[in-house]
Formats: C-alpha cells, structure tokens, sequence
RNA sequence: GGGCCCGUAGUUCAGUGGUCAGAACGAGCCGCUCAUAACGGUUAUGUCGCAGGUUCAAAUCCUGCCGGGCCUACCA
C-alpha cells in the first residue's frame, strides 16, 4: 500500500430521517473521490455511518414502542443499504452507539476537561415547551397581551435555567480565525468560507455541551446526570473510527481527515466547533471542509408537507444507477445548489451517455468486431491528427486530477466528455468505413487510436459510473490488473482479443403517459 | 436591521477592463451511413436586470434602484 493516505468522511446521518436524495448526493461524491484516490494509488479511507442519539430519536422510538437502540438498529439499516443501492465503497460504516465510540467522546471530553476548556455553568434561555427547543432573545418577541413567544413558531417561551458544560468557544475567535488564514483551502467553496470568516469575526459565544434533560447520549464522565451535545458526539466520529485515544492505532495514520464532505446545513459544527474542539484537545483539524448545495425538485423545495422528496432507490429504478451518478455530479456545478429537473436527467442521460459516449464506444467496437477479427486492431503510422487525438487523452488524468481535488465534479466530466466530442469528430473525418475498401492498414490505426482513446477515457470514468465503465474495458479486453491510473499509460497491445461488443447506455424513452 | 452572493441567447450556464459577448442543450438547413434514427458541418437568436458614473475602452470597476438567494450560534 501507498505511503499517501486519502481519509474522506461523509457526515454521520441522523437517523431520525429516510435516506433522501440529499443523503445519497453527498455521499455519492465521497465515493467518487474515494474510488478516484484508490485508483490513483492512495491508500484511502472512505467513512460513512450513522449520528443515533439525540432527543429526537428518543422520542422517535418512544412512539414506535421501540428502545431507542433497538430503533436506531432499524433504521441504521436503510443507510446501510443505500450503500449498496448506490454502489458506494465505503471502508466501514460506523454507528455512534459502538462502545468505541463512547470511549472516544469521553477520551475527548477528558482532554477538554484537563485543557481548561470545558467548565460547569448554566445554560439558560426561552424554552418552548411546545417546540420542547430553546430560543435565545432574539428570536422571540412579546406579543399584545405581554406574553413572550417564539417569533418563527408562535408558542409561548418560558425562561429557563439547567446546569450545563459549556466549551470556552469564546476563547478560539482569534485562534480560528489565525487558522482560517493560515489555511486558504481548508472550507470549500469560497462562498461559505466567506460566510464563516464573517460569523467568526462577529465574536463567538461559549458553547452548551451537555444536556440533563434527555439521557439518549453518551453519558458525561464523572457527571452521569449529563449527556454530551450530539454534535460534540457526532463529530467525534471521524477521530473514533482512527482509532482515538489510541494514537498508536493502525487506522490513526489517516489522521487528520483530508475532506469531510457536508451539506451546506451543517459547515459551522464543522468549520467552527470541530476544529476548535480538536486544537483544544491537542489533536490536528481536517484539511478541508466541502460544503455542496441543495437539490429542488423541478423548482420546487422539497418538503414534508409538499411530500416531493426525492428518494434515491426510485430513480435508480426508473434510470438505472450509473446514469443517475452521472446525473447527479455533471448536471449542477458542484457547491451550488441545483434543480432536479426529470427533463435534465433524460437529457444528460440520452444526449451525453448513449449519444456521445456509448455510441462512440458502439460503433468503434462494432467495425473492429466486424473487420478485425474480433481483435484489436494493429497500429501502424500515426498521423497528426491520431497523435492531437491521443495527446488529448493523455492529457486527461492531469485534468480530472486537479479538479477533483477542488471538488469539481462538473468540471472533470466536462473535461472528459469534451475529448469524448473530439473522438466523434475524429470518426467523422478518418470514416474508417470508407477506409475499409481503400487502404485497411490505415483503417486499423484509426481503429486503435479510437480504441485507445476509449480505454483512457473510460479508466477516468469508473469512479463516476464504476459498473459501466467496467463493462466498457471489459469490451477493450483491458485486465482488471490494468484498470488503476499507475496503468494509464500502458496502452491497448495489438492482438488482444475482444468479446462481442454490446451498448452499454440504453437511450432512456419514455413510457406512454398513463 | 447587518453581512455575503446572484440577475448574460428559448433553457442551463461560462465569461472580472480591450478582437464582431461564448458553450452546451433545444430549433433550422446540409452532409454521412460505422453506430443506440446515433455522428459531423453549418445558421439563427441577446437593449449582458434598470439608471447614472469612472475610463481611450465596462457584461467586467464605482454609486443608486428593482428582482432573487444565502448567512445572521446551542433546536443536528
């Protein structure tokens, strides 16, 4: 294994939710950068897994007669199998209700607790009995008859006093700002780096880690009437799964993280509270935090109430996986929010997959079946317009690098299918079926340069669409021991025999309206 | 209220001072026939939100206005 390791996070999903289409977006991007690095030969480690405590699944589980744990089991599962729906490839899933995981929040907790960073106040505010949240001042308001309510709900607010850890984030303005600086790349994309630098320079307040009023959580050490905040919790995940406090763990080399990938929801726990957390306990931040965007549906927001939320086994059912991958990382510049429109979908689907690319690979495959025995085809003389062709190609993996490493999805595959448009041109203009009568050999070069340039296309391709493209290579008669970037450039050998070629994106049409 | 961002062809967007403002999709026309009726060539469409200003020169910088979005702390 390589010395480089690659550590990619995916948020812990909170449980009390069915896998949604938001869910699969961000983890399908891990799973990109994952499969990506591998092939690229990191030695990486891809994590995913569930957030299970909270009040909310406390109460969740109440209603369904369950224990909470027993809850969490269940519905840890449909995350679990949105993995293998999705075709993700992550390196474990964990839980944050495995004894691990306790023994790393309290091992953390501890080391807060010895720096100085965590001491014993109250936590007081307007509580909302009906909303059972607090608000702070300004979100409530006092209304006629001089009672105070919550300004976004309307229910009335009482003035609530609970003893409480609190973290000193007062303290870390300057020290997280001095780190922001430091570190350019550290929250993706510029916008909500902007966004945080100036939350951050607006001063922060101390932070209430602790909860009495609910005992789904890991329990406080020493303190067993308070559990940890879920987000102190939850983000402790990432250093759990390395084996934390056990620095002499195997997996402790992949810390720190090299990208936690989040919604955009959630980038202050992680830009803010994680890093300052993890300083105070002596231990190194992240690298890099991506926040990516929000999906509407045809225009509309997605909500409960509208009940148009996308589920992500539905359209795998209707579109197929692949095309759905493709989709979902070529359709919406990554970071920004994006609009799922069914119309998109089929356009990509038909225009950039069965057109460009399956049929390029179809009718390339298709005459060296036809008139090369079944073989590829011997390369002779390479012409300028092979070589402009082929260095293009080559050209490729630098490209996708880079942009993958700025979580540009959109531009990678922009960057390949622009080199899928020339080999079609390239087609066009060599007309290996006119050459077929009048000079053969030369047939057989443009057949190679074609076949050879589908092989480095479709090795950048796998970790976006991993099953199409190996069907694909399978087709060129590349081995599986040929398929990672350290082959790149071990091009196709003269001789190798092909199976019979078969498409690979059906064109999708639409059923006849019911 | 404060802060940040956006408003460019039918659609989605690129373009941050300087050739006639670009791409893709969609539309028209032409060509090809190897291929999943796919592919290639070509044409057309814009008061670059509005109004001022700076400059030899602005979609690009500044000001104001109109329209839209996001952030503005413990509820994941």
């Amino acid at each position: 294994m390589s010395s480089r390791t690659y550590y990619v996070t995916t948020p812990i999903y909170y449980v009390n939710d069915v896998p949604h289409i938001g869910h699969a977006y961000t983890s399908l991007a891990c799973d990109v950068l994952a499969r990506f690095k591998r092939l690229d030969g990191y030695d990486v480690h891809f994590l995913t897994g569930t957030d299970e405590h909270g009040q909310k699944v406390e109460k969740a589980a109440a209603t369904a007669g369950l224990s909470p744990q027993q809850f969490t089991d269940k519905v840890s599962q449909s995350f679990r199998d949105l993995v293998g729906k999705m075709n993700y490839s992550p390196d474990n899933f964990i839980r944050t209700t495995e004894p691990r995981h306790y023994k790393s929040c309290q091992a953390l907790w501890e080391k807060l607790i010895a720096a100085g960073d965590i001491y014993l106040g109250k936590y007081a505010g307007w509580y909302s009995v009906r909303d059972e949240t607090y608000f702070v001042e300004g979100e409530t308001e006092v209304g006629q008859d001089g009672k105070r309510r919550a300004t976004s709900t309307g229910a009335e607010v009482e003035w609530v006093e609970e003893p409480s850890y609190f973290f000193k984030l007062s303290a870390w303005t300057e020290r997280l700002l001095a780190f922001y600086e430091k570190n350019p790349r550290f929250i993706g994309p510029d916008s909500r780096r902007n966004e945080i630098l100036s939350f951050v320079k607006g001063g922060l307040q101390d932070l209430s880690v602790s909860r009495t009023s609910f005992s789904w959580g890991v329990p406080v050490p020493g303190d067993s009437k308070h559990i940890m905040y879920v987000w102190l919790d939850a983000l402790t995940n990432y250093i759990t799964e390395c084996g934390y406090p056990d620095t002499d763990s195997p997996l402790w080399k992949y810390w720190p993280a090299d990208l936690h990938m989040v919604g955009k929801d959630i980038i202050r726990f992680h830009c803010v509270f994680w890093p300052a957390f993890l300083m105070a306990a002596g231990l190194a931040p992240p690298q890099r935090v991506f926040a990516h965007g929000w999906w509407t549906n045809e225009g509309q927001k997605m909500s409960k109430s509208l009940n148009n939320a996308i589920y992500p086994d539905e359209l795998v059912k209707t579109y197929g996986l692949d095309p759905v991958r493709y989709f979902l990382l070529r359709e919406v510049p990554f970071g920004n929010d994006g609009d799922f429109q069914k119309r998109a979908l089929i356009g990509r689907m038909n225009g950039d997959l069965a057109n460009a690319y399956g049929n390029l690979c179809q009718r390339v495959l298709s005459i060296v079946a036809k008139s090369c025995g079944e073989k590829i085809p011997p390369r002779g003389t390479l012409t300028e317009a092979d070589t402009a062709l082929l260095d293009r190609a080559k050209g490729l993996l630098a490209i996708v690098r880079a942009e993958l490493d700025d979580q540009a999805f959109h531009r990678a595959l922009t960057a390949i299918w622009e080199v899928i448009a020339d080999a079609n041109r390239y087609v066009d203009a060599q007309a290996p079926w006119a050459l077929a009568k009048t000079d053969p050999v030369r047939r057989d070069t443009v057949l190679w340069v074609l076949a050879e340039t589908i092989r480095r296309v479709t090795l950048l391709v796998q970790p976006f669409m991993p099953e199409s493209a190996a069907k694909i290579l399978d087709q060129l008669g590349v081995p599986e021991s040929a398929r990672a970037f350290a082959s790149f450039d071990a091009e196709l050998v003269s001789g190798t025999g092909l199976p019979k070629p078969q498409g690979v994106f059906p064109r999708y049409v639409e059923p006849k309206a019911a």
